[in-house]
DNA sequence: TCATCAAATAGTACGGTGTACGAGTCACCA
DNA sequence: TGGTGACTCGTACACCGTACTATTTGATGA
C-alpha cells in the first residue's frame, strides 16, 4: 500500500524530470507538487474568493483529476492553511525593522502586513480561524522584538502585541469585506438617513461614507501605538 | 401568482390563530414566520455552528419542509444577516451609557458588545462581511455619540469609531476561534519551542500560553482608549 | 530485458448542500 | 360555488468534499 507523504516533508514525485533545465512548459502535463498546488490555490482564491475555491476547480487548473490532490494534501482545510502561509511570506528581507524609530517600525511592520492580506482579499478573515504558520509567526515574532526592544515593559508586552494583531485584523477584515464600491457606500450611509431619526451622530459624522481607509488604519494605529508608548519603561 | 413579501415588512399568516391566546404550544405545528425562523436559526447557530446551519436542519428544526423557508426568507444569506442583527440586540435598555466619566461609558459599552459576540460564537466572523441591521447600527450610534460627548474632536471622530470597532471585531474574532483547550494552547506553544530559535521573543513571552482573554482585551482596550483620549479638544 | 513494486493519478459513487420549479392546501370573499 | 392569493412542500438538479478502488508510471533488482 502505498504511504502518503502528509506530515512529513514532501520530497516531490520522483519522476525522471526532463533534463532541460526548468523550461517544460507545456511539454503534457507538469507533475502536481505540493508548491504548485498551494500556489494555483492562491490564484484561484485571488480570483474567484473564498468560495471559488472548490477541490474539483483547483484540480481542473492544475490539469489533474480531483481526487490526485488527495495524495499531496490531507483536506481541503490543508489547502487553507498552506495558501494562508504562503500568501503571508515577506515579498523581501525578513528583517525589515530596525530603524532608531521603534514607532515607525511598527507602523512599517503593520501596515505591510495589512497591504499584504488587502492584496489577498480572503486572507484576513481566514487567519484568526486557521493555524499559525510558520510566515505568519514570523510576522508576530518581528512584532514581538520591535516592541521588546523599544522597551514596552514585559508585563504589558503580551497585552500589546495582542492589541495590535487585534487591531491590525479587525481592520483588514473590515476592510476587505465592506461594500467596496462609492454607490454601495452612498446606499448604506442613505439607508441609515432614510432609517429615520434613530442614528444621528452616525448621520453627521457620515461614518459609512468615510472611504479614506489607509488614512484611518493609520490613524488608529497611531492611536494605539500612542496608548502603548505611554506604557514603557 | 403570489407575491413574495420580500423586501417590505412580513405581517405573518394571515391564517386564523387558534382563539385560545398564545398558548398553541404543542398544537400540531405553529406556523412558520419570520421571527420564529430567526429565533431558530440563532438556536442553531449556537449548537452546531456556522456549517451547521443548514436550510433543511433549519426547516426540521421549525417542523416544516426545506423549501418553506423561501417563502419567508430569500436567501441562506438572508438568513446569515437576520440572525446576526438579532444576535446583536441589546439584552436590556439601549441608553447605558450616560456616566461621567466617558472612558468608562466606552469600556462598558465594548465589553458588553464583546461578551454579546462571545454568547454567539459565530457572530464576531460574520459581522464584518454582512450587512448592518439596525441593532449593529444602533450600538455603533452609542458608541458613537459617547465620544462626541466625550469631546473627541470632530477630525477624528470617525479614525476614533473605526479603531474601537476594529479592535473588537479583532479581538472577538480571535478570541472565538483561537484554540480554545489549555491543550491546544500548550501544543500551539511547544510547536513554538520546538520548532527551532526562530521565534525567540514569543518563546520567551509564552504569548500563546496567554489565557487571560479578558484581561488582554481590557488592556488592549485600554491603550486605544488612552491614544484617543489624547486628541480630545 | 523484464518482472516487480511503490508512488502517483484518476474514475466512480455516496451523502450532503442551496434552491428552481411547480403542484398542492387552505382561508377568505364575490 | 368558484376563484384568488397566501402559504407549504416534494422533487429534481447541479455542485460539493471525499472514501474507495483501479490504473498508470517510472525506477529498480534480477
Amino acid at each position: 500500500m502505498a504511504e502518503k507523504p502528509s506530515g512529513t516533508e514532501n520530497k516531490g514525485p520522483r519522476r525522471a524530470r526532463a533534463p532541460l533545465q526548468s523550461a517544460q512548459e507545456r511539454n503534457g502535463e507538469p507533475p502536481l507538487s505540493l508548491p504548485r498546488i498551494v500556489a494555483t490555490a492562491v490564484d484561484l482564491l485571488d480570483a474567484e474568493g473564498v468560495d471559488g475555491l472548490t477541490m474539483r476547480r483547483l484540480a481542473d487548473r492544475l490539469g489533474a483529476g480531483a481526487m490526485s490532490l488527495y495524495w499531496h494534501v490531507e483536506n481541503k482545510e490543508k489547502v487553507f492553511d498552506l495558501a494562508l502561509d504562503s500568501a503571508l511570506q515577506y515579498p523581501a528581507s525578513p528583517q525589515v525593522a530596525d530603524t532608531l524609530d521603534w514607532r515607525e517600525d511598527v507602523v512599517r511592520l503593520l501596515e505591510d502586513w495589512r497591504v499584504c492580506m488587502l492584496r489577498h482579499p480572503w486572507s484576513a478573515s481566514l487567519l484568526p480561524r486557521r493555524a499559525l504558520g510558520p510566515n505568519i509567526l514570523g510576522r508576530l515574532e518581528l512584532l514581538s522584538s520591535t516592541l521588546s526592544r523599544a522597551g514596552v515593559a514585559d508585563a504589558d508586552l503580551n497585552a500589546a502585541i495582542w492589541s495590535l494583531w487585534n487591531y491590525v485584523i479587525g481592520a483588514t477584515i473590515t476592510r476587505a469585506n465592506f461594500d467596496r464600491t462609492d454607490d454601495d457606500r452612498t446606499a448604506a450611509q442613505q439607508r441609515v438617513t432614510g432609517l429615520s431619526e434613530r442614528y444621528p451622530t452616525i448621520e453627521r459624522s457620515r461614518l459609512l461614507l468615510d472611504s479614506d481607509w489607509d488614512g484611518t488604519f493609520r490613524k488608529g494605529l497611531d492611536f494605539l501605538i500612542d496608548g502603548i508608548a505611554t506604557k514603557r519603561e
